[in-house]
RNA sequence: GCCAGAGUGGUGUAAUGGUAGCCACGAGGGACUUAAAAUCCCUUGUCUUCACGGACGUACGGGUUCGAGUCCCGUCUCUGGUACCA
């Protein structure tokens, strides 16, 4: 074999592993189990880009050490193959979207295999095949037949709970959930209850229910979003905008999970800001509810809920959501007027308009007083929209003193502000909420400190019935249903109105056949369009679909067990198995799947089908690889606005943009429009306000740096790269037809001095042209050199930009391990000598550095200490067996293939590197001759001394009494002890 | 605003509290070559010195320590998350 040819050894390592499955994995052994799985990805028509495979890569490696170090590992791949981008391409084209995706899994497979990853395609999964789904809608099923009973505090079968409604009643039963849509009736009414009334006084209770909900619609997509997917108002995937609207909806009771899912995080090994950001998504509050009641009437109440009861005294005024059930009740008829226009008002403001406008104080006077319970106060009752109808009672308490939102509210409207610590300060310019001093003005708890008053204070209000100690959270139950078609079905029928599972025996209830997959003209999801979709023939099926996150919520499961048409995964599967060990995905999942999936398994385990406490102990989040994009700009300018021009628009559409430095951003253009525009039109005219809604464009960089430059050349080399024509626009002038013209008059024009390329860091994506596609790397530098450079590059954890130029490194390292076999490119030539100590030290610190390194996922250090390695063999001139066997095992995880051809060259099986032992690391052969210790008198260091490396403490202590240390720097004194700290330091006390 | 995390050469980065900058990229110089590619060798934190050498250097200001990039306090900047959550 002549000069090291990565493309064909690549290839035939690829071809032999698939074709022998030589990483197919049992679900029985005598080895330790390990399973490692990477998040599975959605499959994107634009394919892979180089930072997809980061974290495939790292858990490749983490996957071939642990198969060396005599473990049995699972090692999945699968397709989250569901979801918007092909709905969308599907409405645009007509094509079914199960064509479109099985395309692009065929792209991705392809593609993933190129580099090399040793998955066991046998176990692949997706969401969207019928019987993978069918066990998302049986999962579903259990969730619609279950509640979660606070007394055992565990989700149970709903037929216990119609039990105990036939024996009881349903007094005493304490359920997850809101009570107030719940009926209150006894076990004689239960018995009398039709069935359609049965099923309606149980659906509150059910993990899955439907219920009016307040969503966000997005009429652009016709469709409702999660709030992961609406992100300034605007939906995540095309930037429709987004409104609040009352909508029956599935739910999930995720909400009856939320302290498990918060005890649960203490026990994982994940990233701290990852399970800090759960934390904080859930929001567990600790704090009282208190009744306030309304002045003048004998019923009326208004529940409050603080997080600071002891500030109660303070309460100055209530402020209710105008959303709030009593705003009609309370309204006065001098405040009528006022308080309907300042409801219509919030209605007319977006959600996005609330958000954006925070500052500024709105609200209106009910004309209604309550009574503050512990002092019989009359306090008014305003409206005001910063009060939200969906956290707590919708109504709180104003304390102005202590809260700063309140003080600038009570300011604005001219309502006192009372004192209520003596430890506040500065209450003539702001709130000040410390808990520090005693209280003053305040009843019953004045003189006391904060730790005594809370418990005082709520003690007193429940003897009087007026308020109690309560927990809120912040999480809301997860709405599970999207108006769409490419999504699972939910097995759920509708007879006489009245929601009914479908038999398990149905399942899987498939995603029916459908002409357009918009919705219908009369507003219903696509599935209306399905022609006699009817259970049993009679009854129709629910219209909605399962969101994207259902079938990711317990893939991880299934890849077990993935044929399994008895069972969602087998139990001996699963029990063998267990959970993940090592977990791999990016952490913009922190509050969404890595959350809904925690919530499936302490749901599936409450009901015996799986055996561990959490699904995935490890998590590792790799960092995203961003693309770097490039702007041209000219210096000095300063007079026009910034803009920017949209490529590959039919429309002629001009952003501006906030300044960049007050210079204009180059960008092109797509020919067919601009040019028209330019030379029919007259001038262009900045259009304000629509880079939000269309986002930006942006130079691929190639393309305006080095010899294209922002002229001519690169607008004519950048029409064949975009194979249309263009038209770069740049402040006053425009290329055309490798002309320069002037904006203004469209007469050819001096080409502007001097461009400065701007470079920014950002998302790789395909509408901003600066992807880098990892098969034209691999057809170059090879996929171990892919892989290497990948893992070079930096923390694996560390969000970095992209950037090619230092992959000839990597690639180097490669070659001259080649050449460690094939010295002058010649055939193998090992030697069967014996290794020198200096040799063996090389060969030992790596293997212990590299061993360390992936335990704690550092694989960036090891790819250098790979390099070091080499290079230093290479001076010794090593081509030892001895040694150079041992490296290849010690590199494979990283460069399998090249590892897998050294490997057989050397005489083994072919492909049973991945069976293999991984070396032995043995410290005697890294013994250093000396080392150097600070030497210190009295804790100061007065000298270096050298030791043997070997030395004991004992040793060390005669050295130091030996040497003539003492006559020059201890003053004549002798030494009462030898302290030695162990690597560190000689301390001598004299 | 709040909660995380991070600030080290031209660049990516490395450094159990112990010689800061390993390993690479880039740059400069050299060898080989008709030439190029490939490969190999040397230099490369800043300032200073003909040179040997010296001084200064891990965002900024303090502190702990014999010793701080690392630990503590404060400030600034950046990144991510989150937001009228009562």
């Amino acid at each position: 074999m002549p000069a090291y040819r990565p493309e064909e050894i690549e290839k035939k390592w690829q071809a032999h592993w698939k074709q022998h499955s030589t990483f197919q994995t049992q679900n029985h052994s005598d080895k330790p189990k390990y399973y490692v799985l990477d998040m599975f990805p959605y499959p994107s028509g634009a394919g892979l880009h180089v930072g997809h495979p980061l974290g495939y890569i790292a858990s490749d490696i983490v996957t071939r050490y642990k198969r060396l170090k005599g473990f049995n590992v699972l090692h999945p791949m699968g397709f989250d193959s569901f979801g918007l981008p092909a709905e969308q391409y599907a409405i645009q084209t007509g094509q079914h979207p199960a064509l479109t995706t099985d395309k692009n899994i065929e792209t991705y497979v392809q593609q993933l295999s190129s580099l090399g990853f040793s998955y066991d395609w046998s176990r692949e999964v997706r969401t969207s095949d019928a019987s993978y789904y069918k066990w998302t809608q049986w999962i579903f099923l259990k969730l619609f037949n279950s509640w979660y009973n606070l007394d055992t505090n565990k989700a149970e079968p709903l037929t216990d709970l119609t039990a105990r409604f036939a024996a009881t009643g349903s007094d005493g039963i304490r359920a997850a959930g809101d009570d107030g849509d719940r009926l209150s009736f006894s076990a004689g009414q239960w018995q009398l209850f039709s069935e359609k009334q049965k099923l309606a006084a149980v659906l509150p209770y059910r993990l899955a229910y439907q219920q009016d909900t307040y969503v966000n619609w997005c009429p652009g997509l016709g469709t409702v979003l999660s709030n992961d997917e609406v992100k300034d108002g605007l939906s995540e995937r095309g930037g429709f905008p987004v409104e609040r609207r009352l909508m029956p909806q599935w739910n999930l009771r995720i909400t009856a999970y939320a302290d498990r899912l918060l005890a649960g995080l203490d026990q994982l090994d994940w990233p701290d800001a990852v399970k800090e950001m759960q934390r904080n998504w859930i929001g567990k509050s600790i704090g009282a509810e208190v009744t306030f009641p309304v002045q003048g009437s004998e019923t009326a109440q208004i529940k409050v809920y603080t997080t600071r009861v002891d500030t109660i005294y303070g309460a100055t005024f209530l402020v209710l959501a105008p959303e709030h059930d009593l705003v009609n009740e309370l309204t006065t008829g001098a405040q009528r007027a006022a308080v309907d226009e300042y409801i219509a008002a919030t209605k007319r403001r977006s959600e996005r308009d609330r958000m954006t406008d925070v500052k500024a104080v709105s609200g209106v006077f009910t004309g209604a007083y309550a009574l503050n319970p512990v002092n019989n106060e009359p306090v008014q009752i305003w409206l005001a929209d910063y009060v939200l109808a969906g956290y707590g009672t919708g109504a709180v308490m104003a304390v102005p003193s202590g809260d700063q939102r309140d003080y600038l509210f009570a300011q604005h409207f001219g309502l006192p502000i009372p004192a209520i610590s003596d430890a506040q300060k500065d209450l003539d310019q702001q709130a000040d909420p410390t808990k520090e001093g005693r209280y003053i003005n305040s009843g019953i708890i004045n003189g006391l400190t904060y730790k005594e008053a809370t418990p005082k204070l709520i003690a007193f209000l429940e003897t009087q019935g007026l308020g109690k100690g309560k927990v809120n959270f912040r999480q809301r139950d997860a709405i599970f249903g999207r108006q769409r078609y490419w999504g699972e079905p939910i097995p759920i029928y509708y007879k006489d109105g009245t929601a009914y599972g479908i038999a398990e025996s149905d399942l899987p209830l498939i995603l029916p056949e459908i002409d357009e997959y918009k919705p219908t003209e009369t507003g219903e999801p696509p599935l209306g369009r399905a022609a006699n979709w009817l259970y049993k023939d009679k009854y129709p099926y629910e219209l909605s679909t399962m969101p994207g996150w259902a079938g990711s919520s317990w893939y991880y499961l299934r890849y077990m067990d993935p044929t399994n048409e008895a069972r969602f995964v087998s139990e001996e599967a699963e029990q063998y198995w267990g959970s993940v060990d090592l977990y791999m995905g990016g952490a913009e999942h922190a509050t969404g799947h890595l959350l809904y999936s925690r919530f499936w398994y302490l749901f599936l385990k409450d009901l015996g089908l799986v055996s561990s406490g959490e699904p995935f102990q490890k998590l590792i989040n790799q960092g995203m690889i961003l693309g770097m994009s490039a702007f041209a700009l000219r210096e000095g300018n300063t007079s026009r606005s910034n803009t920017l021009l949209v490529a590959g628009s039919r429309e002629p559409v001009l952003l501006n943009f906030g300044g960049h430095d007050d210079a204009v951003r180059a960008a092109f253009y797509s020919a067919d429009s601009l040019a028209g525009k330019l030379f029919h039109s007259g001038k262009l005219e900045p259009e304000e306000g629509r880079a939000s809604k269309f986002g930006q464009r942006h130079v691929p960089i190639d393309f305006i740096k080095g010899d294209h430059n922002l002229d001519a050349v690169g607008q004519i080399e950048f029409e064949k790269w975009l194979g249309e024509r263009c038209v770069f626009v740049c402040d006053t002038t425009f290329w055309y037809d490798g002309v320069c013209y002037d904006i203004d008059t469209q007469k050819p024009a001096e080409k502007p001095e001097a461009f400065l390329v701007i470079r920014e860091v950002e998302k790789m994506s395909k509408s901003k042209y600066n992807v880098v596609n990892p098969n034209v790397l691999i057809d170059k530098y090879g996929a171990d050199a892919l892989r290497l450079y990948e893992m070079f590059l930096g923390p694996l954890e560390q969000y970095k930009p992209w950037n090619t130029n230092g992959i000839s490194g990597v690639s180097g390292f490669l070659k001259k391990l080649w050449r460690l076999f094939h010295p002058e490119d010649g055939d193998l030539a090992v030697t069967d000598e014996l290794a020198t100590p200096a040799e063996l030290k090389v060969l030992h610190r790596a293997i212990q550095k590299v061993q360390e390194d992936i335990e704690k996922f550092s694989f960036n250090t090891s790819v250098s200490l790979f390099m070091i390695t080499v290079n230093e063999l290479t001076a010794l001139k090593c081509h030892k067996r001895a040694i150079l066997e041992p490296l290849v095992l010690l590199v494979s995880p990283y460069a399998p293939h090249l590892a897998e051809e050294l490997w057989q060259e050397l005489g083994h099986t072919a492909g049973s590197i991945s069976h293999a032992d991984y070396p032995e690391f043995r410290e005697e052969f890294l013994v250093e001759d000396t080392v150097t210790y600070p030497l210190a008198i009295n804790g100061k260091v007065r000298e270096q001394m050298q030791f043997a490396v070997a030395a004991t403490a004992a040793e060390i202590e005669t050295a130091v009494l030996a040497s003539d240390f003492l006559a020059r720097f201890g003053e004549g004194k002798s030494a009462k002890k030898v302290i030695v700290v162990p690597g560190r330091m000689v301390n001598v006390v004299v």
